[in-house]
RNA sequence: GCACGAGUGGCGGAAUCGGUAUACGCAGCGGACUUAAAAUCCGCUGGUCCUAAAAGGGCCGUAUGGGUUCAAGUCCCAUCUCGUGCACCA
């Protein structure tokens, strides 16, 4: 078949999407007995828009998936959809569009986008969370966590707006207020059900350890995020009581210098210790503190206030008497909920005894230089490790020590405990929302007098999301939208089959995220949420890609449920992925972050309308490496085009000449040169790709193009085989970044084969060294000269190569050499005085 | 404040293990083709100095200042700028 003289994609890219997906080439599992690879991307939220983004975050998989296919993998490269979640709900507050609807249309629109760019996805194994298919399982990993002890209910902190009257979302509080009626919200205690997910923090913490193809800013965030301390707990006992205040420590080499107890405000204590001369007063400061919402209390951070409660503690160590404070810096989440206030040796509680003129002890000296003065000559904190002054027997100690004597001396003596304290806190995932996962539970005041709550058994599941009247229930105000839902709310008991009401919270999105992963393997799959012997064969997951935005929360209950799962006996890793990539922005032509805001967004349809979809795809791989964000250029897209129609009419002037030429005698040197070419770039590229370097890999596609158009005369058998050879090999590199091209070319070629089934050829390795190199000539590590020599050539002839160079004679002339270095291929230089 | 990452031509970027800095692309300039333009193809393109110019050559140059080394964009120390994350964490 003839081509055509001019490069146009649409006549063409849509008949190969087609014959890739008639013939099957992307499905998983077609080649059982190859190695294999997964190649995962994060699935989207099918919002209204899919922009270049989402684009570049799954055509770096894509490349890689295509690529391990070329390279005889059996490859799983899947794609699906995170379905469930706040924004479909609140623009069917808005708009009164069910969200079912939304969402299934957002689908649509998302998966025929990705059609439209040639992706490589095994559609047959498509998941949508909203699925009871799916969540149903989600709510089967309720019921065995449950029984595990691993799910609990507990009282927490939620945003709640005064004139909704109702639980809101972090991102929807402004400054204090609800972003959608502007009246005050403030924290409030309700129940929640939560993952004991803190009793894994060591384990997460610890195998960051070996995640060594995961940035090393993602581990470190995740470590920031575990936030483990070691310290002390010590007992204060209170004066003239019975009660002790525990505090918690990471110093408690300092507790010598210790100058009062600090409590948060909210600390259960504080009431029955508050002598009554100060009780108003910090009545008066509780109650401030507690009606400002978290963030501002944060907010105000500079200023450290705190108010006496008019008790007295007795330092466990010292035996003397401390004054016990109250004050807004000392959160009752964190550690015990009280500190020791040491000002010498933290700055905290040096701005804190400055400001209520508390008496400064210095215990700690610096190992060496000056002597610190006497505190209240202090200018500031000494905060690091020193040697003990004024601290009992323990004087003379340096901290490390001393902190290990005094944890051993007060646990002797029943004062405290060496303890491990994180920052990570238990993962509260029930939401008071419509669009989620049904929680599987039942309230039975007969059964369950104390509402905590009756699981259903599994033969009950899926408890399925009841179809809903939009302006009726998902109003944004009062009570969850489910219970606004009596058909879904009563129910009856599945312990004595009496009337019961059912959960009317459903699960955090992040719920659906954290195994979906595994579906994938076995999307249809009935008797568990997927089959572990599929799981052998597949995990983990060799590449995941996605924004690193989701650092931290996402990717940490993704390793948490794995481990879950594994213990279940479903899953054989530890770890859910192997090599993590997180990739950049793709930022609007102004260098802004797209958004509807400053206009700036640029989709894929257009683009593919106007240019083809190898050439989005091209341009986006072409713009930088994968992780770091990238402006729009729209001169670039053209330059990537320009690439492709040099492709196309090269292939095009070649075609009726060379198609189908063999030849296999000797090689001529202008064929040879062509050969050579060829097989340097299959190299080349083979090894960018695998190391993601997409950019370099077009770049050694483009001199190869540049490098067939400079060739003069095809004319030999030899030249016009080596010709069509270099097209082949075109087609082939070509294939991940521009599938459609490739195929058509190929094609065109006489290849009834697709490219997407053929096999990456292996590169001659003798076509791939030269027989002459450029060496550099240097003298005294100044660049002088380049020679070039026969490619076997030792440091010998080298040498006498590059002293018989009349530069290198002249700037050699007067000096001795002193010494010679040659380094084998690249140069010698010339050390001389 | 703490942690992590980045800083290379007019622009996006390359340099994989300490070994010829600026590959490839964009923009710009020149040429070929054309009545002309566009498109296409070919070539040039870090700064500066020597020279009328060319050829050729010298010096400087990877945020800044030091250091290690025969040799530094790359390693070490300090500083500056930008980005991201976390933050009264005891």
């Amino acid at each position: 078949m003839a081509m055509q003289e001019r490069y146009e994609p649409k006549t063409f890219e849509a008949k190969w999407q087609k014959r890739w997906d008639e013939a099957g080439v992307f499905l998983a599992g077609r080649r059982p007995k190859a190695p294999e690879k997964y190649v995962l991307e994060m699935l989207p939220y099918p919002s209204g828009q899919m922009h270049m983004g989402h684009v570049r975050n799954y055509l770096i998989g894509e490349v890689y998936a295509r690529y391990y296919w070329l390279r005889g993998f059996d490859v799983i490269h899947p794609m699906g959809w995170d379905a469930f979640g706040l924004p479909a709900e609140n623009a069917a507050i808005k708009d009164g569009v069910h969200p079912a609807i939304r969402t299934r249309e957002n689908i649509a629109s998302f998966k025929s986008t990705l059609q439209s760019l040639g992706f490589s996805y095994d559609w047959t194994r498509e998941i949508a969370t909203c699925d009871p298919e799916y969540y149903r399982w989600n709510q089967w990993f309720f019921l065995k966590l449950l029984a595990r002890d691993m799910v609990y209910r507990r009282f927490s902190k939620v945003n709640w707006c005064t004139s909704c009257l109702t639980v809101i979302a972090n991102e929807q509080v402004k400054e204090g207020t609800c972003e959608r009626c502007g009246s005050p919200v403030i924290e409030k205690e309700m129940p929640e059900w939560a993952f004991r997910i803190t009793r894994y923090s060591d384990r997460l913490l610890q195998a960051l350890d070996e995640l060594r193809e995961w940035p090393e800013r993602i581990t470190t965030m995740q470590r920031n995020w575990i936030g483990r301390s070691e310290g002390t707990e010590a007992d204060f006992a209170v004066k003239g009581t019975r009660d002790s205040v525990r505090i918690f420590t990471t110093r408690i080499d300092t507790i010598f210098g210790c100058n009062a107890v600090v409590l948060a405000p909210d600390h259960k204590l504080v009431p029955k210790i508050t002598a009554p001369a100060q009780r108003a007063e910090v009545e008066r400061f509780s109650a401030r503190m507690a009606s400002l919402h978290g963030v501002e209390r944060i907010a105000d951070a500079a200023e450290k206030e705190g108010v006496f409660t008019g008790a007295y503690a007795i330092n466990p160590l010292s035996k003397e008497e401390v004054p016990i404070w109250i004050a807004n810096f000392v959160l009752v989440e964190y550690g015990t909920g009280a500190v020791m206030s040491v000002p010498a040796h933290d700055q905290r509680d040096f701005e804190f005894a400055r400001k209520y003129r508390l008496p400064i002890k210095v215990v700690v000296q610096p190992k060496d230089g000056p002597k610190l003065p006497a505190g209240s000559e202090l200018s500031a904190a000494f905060t690091d490790d020193g040697v003990l002054s004024d601290s009992g027997e323990f004087s003379g100690l340096e901290s490390a020590e001393a902190r290990r004597r005094m944890t051993a001396a007060l646990e002797g003596r029943g004062l405290g405990k060496g303890t491990v304290t994180y920052r990570q806190k238990d993962w509260g995932f029930s939401r008071q929302r419509y669009w989620g996962t049904p929680i599987p539970i039942v309230y039975c005041e007969k059964c369950d007098p104390s509402g905590n709550g009756i699981p259903l058994r599994e033969d009950q599941l899926p408890v399925l999301l009841p179809d809903i009247d939009v302006h009726a229930v998902l109003t944004g105000k009062g009570e969850p939208p489910l219970a606004k839902v009596p058909s879904f709310v009563n129910t009856t008991c599945p312990r004595c089959g009496g009337p019961a009401r059912r959960e009317v919270e459903t699960m955090d999105t992040f719920v659906d995220s954290s195994w979906y992963y595994a579906r994938y393997l076995s999307p249809h799959y009935e008797l568990a949420p997927f089959d572990p012997a599929q799981a052998r064969r597949w995990l983990p997951v060799d590449i995941y890609i996605g924004g690193p935005e989701h650092a931290v929360m996402h990717l940490l209950y993704f390793r948490f449920w794995t481990r879950l799962m594994k213990e279940m006996g479903l899953t054989p890793m530890d770890e859910p992925v192997q090599r993590l990539v997180t990739q950049g922005i793709v930022n609007g032509p102004d260098g802004r972050k797209m958004s509807k805001r400053w206009g700036n967004v640029i989709a894929p349809t257009p683009l593919v309308e106007k240019f083809g979809a190898d050439t989005a795809r091209t341009y986006v791989l072409f713009a930088g490496p994968p992780e770091r964000d990238i402006d729009w250029s729209d001169d670039q897209v053209e330059g990537a085009n320009r690439f492709l129609k040099r492709v196309w009419t090269l292939a095009f002037q070649y075609q009726s000449k060379v198609a189908g030429a063999k030849h296999d005698g000797t090689a001529e040197p202008a064929a040879l040169q062509i050969r050579r070419a060829a097989h340097k770039c299959l190299k080349r590229v083979g090894e960018a790709i695998e190391r993601l370097s997409f950019n370099t890999a077009i770049a050694g596609i483009m001199e190869f193009v540049n490098a067939l158009y400079l060739v003069e005369r095809v004319q030999t058998a030899a030249e016009r085989a080596a010709m069509a050879e270099a097209i082949h090999i075109l087609t082939i590199v070509l294939s991940p970044f521009a599938p459609h091209l490739s195929e058509e070319i190929s094609e065109a070629y006489g290849h009834s084969q697709l490219v997407a089934d053929r096999p990456w050829p292996k590169y001659d390795p003798a076509l791939v060294v030269d027989e002459v190199l450029p060496y550099a000539v240097q003298v005294n590590g100044k660049l002088r000269t380049e020679i070039r020599v026969a490619a076997e050539s030792g440091e010998a002839e080298v040498r006498a190569a590059a002293e018989a160079d009349e530069k290198v004679r002249s700037s050699l002339a007067g000096k001795s050499v002193r010494k010679v270095v040659f380094v084998p291929k690249r140069l010698i230089n010339f050390v001389a005085s």
